[in-house]
DNA sequence: ACCTATGAGTTGTACATAACAACTGCCTCA
DNA sequence: TGAGGCAGTTGTTATGTACAACTCATAGGT
């Protein structure tokens, strides 16, 4: 039987999340510990600084876990905390020096990683992915939109 | 600046990760209360019954997590557990006929999405993913097994 | 100028997922 | 036949997350 649409998302959907413990971006700097969305965070931020609620809506989590996110990563010198003086609700986050080489790290062992996941890839897959792969996130951003 | 490589990569899988919860299969059946592990061993038994640490080894989880899940997937009512007559180490898992309901279930919600994503490519995306994202899987299969 | 509603962030609490360690029971092979 | 190894279980712990109830600051209407 040939492979339909559902069938190549299906193995490579099923492929991701079996395999996301490996693929997760907190694991490509060893000894780091950041997790996930830490990692996200940090990347992030590496853009600039921004206001808690708007990394809460980058990353999708509530407040609250924002907040003890963004606390953990104060802990451990990654970033600092400080409230907006014109308007004194919002609390500014911002990388340290330390958070910035984390960062760094971060992007550049995950810039590594699909390199190295690249080199493996014919010229022509190569250019497959980088057609297909960003419409199928399109695709997918289109239907959250309408969901809400 | 162009898009090399790593851009399409970057983007791609930031954007996965941040929207795991969406895209996460365990939701696609709303009230069927079935989390992502659990959604992924339905599936996996669903092409029949299996040894616990052969599914432990297709999840990617460690045995206690597993024995836990199959624990409460039996409660459940999705699977039975029996030892196997010819060797008692081994626990067999089997289906039963509601777990091959929510398996079914959750097999032709994930199918509906996969085509409405589908639906909103071109036929040229459509095209070039069935070939990319394939391929980028393998290349990440390829590399996990060489980190073993 | 006040009072109220709203919105950002924090804290208390609870839950789900998972790993690790220590254990039981069963099998294999020397 | 006994020693080691492997499948699975149970006890414990860590982590990441949400929800509810709270505080504090601001903005808008009267």
């Amino acid at each position: 039987m040939p492979a339909g649409p559902h069938d190549v998302l299906e193995l490579a959907i099923d492929g991701l999340f079996r395999r996301r413990g490996v693929l997760d971006p907190s694991r490509v700097v060893p000894g780091l510990g950041a997790s996930l969305s830490e990692s996200l965070a940090l990347g992030y931020l590496a853009a600039g600084p921004c206001v808690q609620h708007e990394l809460g809506s980058y990353l999708g989590l509530e407040k609250s876990t924002v907040s003890r996110l963004v606390a953990g990563m104060t802990e451990k010198g990654w970033v600092e905390r400080a409230r907006c003086p014109d308007n004194r609700r919002f609390q500014k986050v911002v990388l340290t020096a330390p958070g910035e080489r984390a960062a760094a790290q971060i992007a550049e062992a995950t810039k590594q990683r699909h390199e190295r996941w690249f080199a493996a890839l014919t010229e022509e897959e190569h250019k497959a992915l980088s057609i297909g792969l960003p419409a199928l996130l399109r695709a997918m951003a289109a239907e959250d939109d309408t969901a809400e």
